[in-house]
DNA sequence: AGCACGCCGACT
DNA sequence: GTCGGCGTGCTC
């Protein structure tokens, strides 16, 4: 905000850098700024962009006062926006100018886009007339402006034949507007015949959206049982009412599937916004978010700090997804602050999901959200039949990972032509190599994660730090020859099982750090989705967004995977991901079939995935947390050192530990208990703190910090508030 | 987060 | 003798 001296006028400017507070600049005579102007401030050495703050300007040493050096000729940011900012600032322990830094991703979008040149069609006329002239001017005689080289692209001349028409006179230049990044979407362009409970959440929704009012609906049902045709009812409403619309999805997520979907029943497909948008298009969209011409958003968890100027309804899809959480700089979980933004700006929000997480779950039966349950019975069809393999009943033949009953499942599955997934989030060839001899086990140098063998690369390496060498000969240990073991199954391992089995079906591997990247990723499952293969072995990415056809078998290799490490979220997670795997059986309509090999057959989240009943389980993994007062029933933050070496970054950890003056109802975990992991190069330690209430860990976690060790070097300490009912 | 300043090892 | 490694400190 402004203030007036006698002298001179400051403003405070959160700068995106992670100061505490916004800084003082001098306002100059005759420049104009309001709260949210986005104006080039000097910054030290440099320029960067800042956004004008609320709030009282605070004295600053009048040497220290430096000018305002432009204002953006761009939409302020609004206040709902800057309550934001603020908001999760508050929450997280985060600067607020690192928050502001997530809006100010686009820095070549604050000037306006140029408008270019065009023709149109005058009162001229050509001295004389070609076969080339008249298709040119066939096409002009619209009206309307062009651009030479369309106008000349669409008549299908050359360049040439419209300048030498221009020289005559026949057109005179106009100035066209930038171009939209995406056309109107149109709310009654197909819209879907909505059945019974279907059609009462919609209209609920559209009740919801047409009040403007706050409110949180957590949308539960099954692939296949419409979803997504509601919410695009409530996302219709929305549009009618004039306002704009955030759909969130996790990255991965950001198909062209969906965009198709939602161009389908819209006439049109939203903007796009996520870390592969090339930069010209990024700059272009958050403009034409920010000046209101872009009405529909589809993106992943950055989309929610772009410059909305209207927003009237936030979707976030598949809600349970973990990619919704981002772990650096500022921590924060996007389907959270998504209800936090819709709560700012009274408008409604809708969680969906198959397999909802769940808080989202205690929030409604809290009654925060209201949950809509929609019925499996319109994609009963679709839906595999799942059943375990007992692994103790019908263990694999030695050395082999594959029980009998899954390869001859995969055998009848060869014999119909049709294809088969086989789902194990594991890359590489095996997990741990080992020495017969004397038992030495390859682990990384650099952390403490085993070195996983990658037979087909002929390394190890480790899937931690990314550190990698060379598979050795001999035992680095006691010098003998040929006798390291491969313990435990990798996809490439299944693939060797597989092949042994099958040598004349067509097999591939799909893992992340298949050779050629992303693109030969994308060439691949379009394959598969053209019938160029029988067998597909694949880590987690398999288990997101594609379809597949002919794919009527779904083997998990190891469904105990993950349920066994220690995380209080393992059953929810490995409940989600088994959920998502299996269901990429079924989408044929044909009878498919989902095994899932586990030596627990009757864990909970085997029977909910195989009952398809997951109010048990959801039950129980519930009371299971209550009981342990983990989330969402008590509060865990993660206080985050990270430093260059281990030895550094736990002695840090220690430190804060001991600093830790435990207050009442603060439990401190850790170091001991926490995961350690090194990402990016560094270190990370995580110190746990557990606490009933959000005023509770925030003030403890302030005084655990002012109390703590100094940090200095290159330890950094950063804070994870893990968000669950905050409203 | 950048970026400059500043002090110790291997090279044009 | 310099180039450059990253530790430290500052930015209205």
């Amino acid at each position: 905000m402004t203030a007036d001296s006698p002298r001179t006028r400051a403003a405070a400017v959160l700068v995106p850098m992670p100061a505490e507070r916004a800084y003082s600049y001098a306002v100059p005579d005759g420049m104009q700024v309001v709260p949210g102007s986005i104006v080039r401030v000097p910054l030290g050495p440099r320029e960067v962009a800042g956004i004008v703050w609320d709030g009282p300007v605070e004295a600053v040493d009048p040497k220290k006062l430096r000018p305002i050096a432009h204002v953006f000729d761009c939409p302020p940011i609004t206040e709902q926006m800057r309550r934001l900012v603020d908001w999760i600032a508050q929450y997280t322990l985060s600067p607020p100018g690192m928050v502001a830094r997530m809006i100010l991703r686009a820095p070549e979008a604050f000037d306006p886009e140029p408008w270019t040149e065009g023709i149109k069609r005058s009162d001229g006329e050509p001295d004389r007339m070609t076969a080339a002239r008249t298709r040119v001017l066939e096409m002009a005689n619209d009206g309307m402006a062009w651009t030479r080289s369309g106008l000349a692209h669409a008549a299908g001349v050359s360049s040439t034949v419209v300048d030498g028409l221009r020289a005559q006179g026949v057109f005179e230049t106009v100035m066209i507007p930038p171009r939209p990044v995406v056309a109107a979407p149109d709310t009654s362009y197909a819209a879907a015949e909505l059945t019974g409970d279907q059609g009462a959440v919609a209209a609920g929704l559209r009740d919801q959206v047409e009040a403007d009012r706050f409110a949180v609906t957590l949308i539960d049902g099954v692939t296949g049982s419409g979803k997504t045709e509601v919410y695009f009812e409530a996302i219709a409403a929305a549009l009618d009412k004039g306002k704009q619309v955030l759909i969130l999805l996790p990255e991965i997520a950001l198909t062209q599937a969906f965009l198709e979907r939602f161009q389908n029943r819209f006439g049109a497909k939203p903007a796009e916004w996520h870390s592969d948008l090339p930069p010209r298009m990024r700059e272009r969209v958050w403009r034409q978010v920010a000046e209101g011409g872009v009405r529909v958003v589809a993106g992943a968890r950055s989309a929610l700090f772009l410059p909305f100027n209207n927003l009237g309804l936030i979707v976030v899809d598949e809600e349970h997804d973990p990619a919704y959480k981002q772990e650096d700089r500022v921590f924060y979980n996007a389907r959270d602050m998504a209800v936090v933004r819709a709560h700012i700006g009274g408008f409604p929000v809708v969680l969906a999901s198959a397999t909802p997480s769940v808080e989202s779950r205690v929030n409604a039966e809290q009654g925060k959200y209201a949950r809509a349950v929609l019925s499996a019975r319109f994609a009963e069809a679709a839906l595999p039949q799942l059943a375990t393999i007992d692994m103790r009943r019908s263990p694999p033949a030695r050395g082999g990972f594959l029980s009998p009953v899954l390869l001859g499942k995969m055998r009848e599955t060869l014999g119909r032509q049709e294809q088969s997934l086989l789902f194990l989030n594991r890359r590489g060839y095996a997990p741990l190599t080992l020495c017969r001899v004397c038992g030495h086990r390859f682990g990384c140098p650099v952390c403490s994660a085993w070195l996983v063998e990658h037979r087909f690369r002929g390394q190890l390496v480790c899937h931690h730090c990314g550190h990698n060498e060379r598979r050795p000969e001999a035992c680095p240990e006691c010098g003998t020859f040929d006798h390291l073991v491969a313990c435990g199954p990798g996809v490439e391992r299944i693939a060797e099982e597989v092949v042994s089995h099958f040598p004349d079906a067509r097999t591939i591997v799909l893992s992340s750090d298949m050779l050629g990247g992303v693109k030969r990723l994308r060439l691949e499952l379009e394959a598969i989705a053209n019938g160029e293969a029988d067998i597909i072995i694949g880590t987690q990415l398999v288990a997101k967004g594609h379809n597949f056809p002919n794919m009527t078998l779904v083997g998990v290799v190891d469904a105990d995977l993950g349920l066994a490490n220690g995380d209080p979220r393992a059953a929810e997670r490995t409940y989600q991901l088994l959920s998502q795997v299996t269901g990429r059986a079924g989408r044929t309509g044909k009878k498919s079939l989902g095994l899932l090999q586990t030596f627990q057959p009757d864990h909970p989240v085997m029977r909910a995935i195989v009952s398809g009943d997951s109010e048990a389980f959801y039950d129980r993994e519930i009371s299971e947390r209550e009981k342990a007062a983990l989330p969402p029933f008590g509060r865990l933050a993660g206080i985050i050192v990270s430093a260059a070496t281990r030895p550094e970054a736990e002695s840090h950890a220690r430190g804060l530990r001991r600093a830790a003056q435990v207050a009442q109802d603060v439990h401190v975990l850790g170091p001991a208990e926490a995961p350690l992991a090194l990402i990016g190069g560094r270190h990370r330690f995580r110190l746990l703190v557990q606490a009933d209430r959000k005023a509770d860990i925030q003030g403890y976690i302030r005084a655990l910090l002012a109390a703590g060790p100094k940090v200095r070097g290159s330890v950094r300490v950063q804070v994870d508030i893990d968000p669950q009912s905050f409203l």
